[in-house]
DNA sequence: GCCAAAGAATTGTCAGACTTTTAAATGTCT
DNA sequence: AGACATTTAAAAGTCTGACAATTCTTTGGC
């Protein structure tokens, strides 16, 4: 099934990949224990650490997860929403911070995929979603709270909107889009007048949610992308102003 | 920076957390070089393997890339949109294959993203975009197609939609949901007749987006993702039927 | 001044040993 | 017979030390 000729690439990128291979066609499938270490050392003619360092590869994508003591050993792991979406988060984090992508190209991504959401939102809806959009909401009215607890609020609130329309694939490929953004989102100053507008525009979200509205969600998002970015723009050309004449 | 107390988890996984949280944090930067492993190993108080094992889980994640020979090094990796893309269409296979996530689940949130680019495609879409979705409607209309071959052309008319609306965060999101279900559409054989309807749509897609009409997109992909789930409603009730008696 | 050879730094790989953890098998007592 | 303690073995986790392969810098020679 595995087999590595002695061409330049590391062995144990190799042997990841080998392994990952017959797990993604089926090979392998969940509860499956792979070989122990030392007879997957002797089947690929390698050392025991270089197939380590290939078992912790797998590790790191959460693709297989290792067991200690007699009868342990490596194990095809089930990947949860939960890891996949940490991941997610993660990569999607680091991809808007290291490609210089604008303000503006992730928050219209962002926003076109939320405004997705909502008729199925509207439709679905439980009590609790609600619940936890307006103590979201609510949150955000409190007097002291810093920029970064607000915009964390704002990501809880959002968050709620998605799941809200009941489908783990939406919510786990949204939860990227939407929290990889709080680094960018925590760089703007809140004013007490801008948090004002945006509560409101939260309310508006909430009321329509509950009145399963799903054009009245999508016309508040629309608002809430367009005064988020105006803000954004307001931010960054003050930041700009100050800095240029210097 | 970093530091490990002996506590039970791994030592190379507490590493990898420790400089994993430095790049996301923007304590380390693209293209800058880690210590060597051996500077490393000391730092951590561990063994070059632990080390190693450590950045061996950080080079999965494409979070760094290692350049042997005098001063070689693991450095920090610019995560390109490349690269994550290929990570999150893996996680996603993986994710609706293990999860026995149903087939309307996962077509639901990808109709439901899909749709989201309608608006910015009708409005962006370059003459390229409009060839290469011409092009892949005539490959599906082509006699003696495979159901594979038809299904890789299908992504790959949906893939020229997305990129049309011209924002890379959402070629990159809505890539994980499209091809991801590639595996689950393979399971579908397509009728001539079946085939034709869809391609009708394509086509009626590819004129609208021609025309600069977003909405009659969206409505074209309503259609579409009613046909589809209606063509593998009665695919998977064939199967049952011909499977329950026996 | 240019080209080739030596040198040094660094990752890649190996071999072998020891420690720790864990579950199964065995034995013992009531 | 059944419950509890003990032994045993398998396996991952870690360490040490070594050597090979690679690649940049420097030096030497022409």
């Amino acid at each position: 099934m595995k087999i590595d000729p002695d061409n330049p690439a590391d062995l144990s990128a190799q042997i990841a990949t080998a392994i990952r291979d017959a797990i993604v066609s089926g090979a392998l499938i969940v509860g499956d224990r792979l070989p122990s270490e030392a007879e997957l050392a002797e089947q690929f003619a390698v050392s025991r650490p270089t197939v380590r360092e290939a078992l912790k590869r797998l590790a790191a994508q959460s693709l297989i997860r290792t067991q200690r003591g007699a009868f342990g050993g490596a194990f095809i792991n089930r990947l949860s929403y939960a890891d996949a979406h940490a991941q997610q988060i993660t990569t999607s984090t680091l991809l808007l911070g290291m490609n210089d992508t604008s303000f503006d190209t992730a928050c219209e991504a962002r926003f076109a995929m939320e405004r997705a959401c909502a008729m199925l939102s509207a439709t679905r809806r439980s009590p609790d979603h609600l619940a936890t959009m307006r103590a979201e909401i609510t949150r955000q009215g409190q007097p002291g709270l810093t920029d970064d607890s607000f915009c964390a609020s704002d990501v809880a609130f959002h968050r709620a909107l998605v799941d809200a329309a009941g489908n783990p694939v939406l919510s786990y490929q949204l939860a990227g889009a939407v929290e990889a953004m709080q680094p960018l989102m925590n760089m703007i100053t809140f004013s007490a007048r801008s948090r004002d507008a945006i509560i409101a525009l939260h309310a508006r979200i909430a009321d329509a949610t509950e009145g399963r509205d799903g054009p009245e969600i999508i016309a508040a998002l629309e608002e809430l992308e367009r005064y988020t970015r105006q803000l954004a723009q307001s931010v960054f050309d003050a930041r700009a102003a100050r800095t240029d004449p210097a």
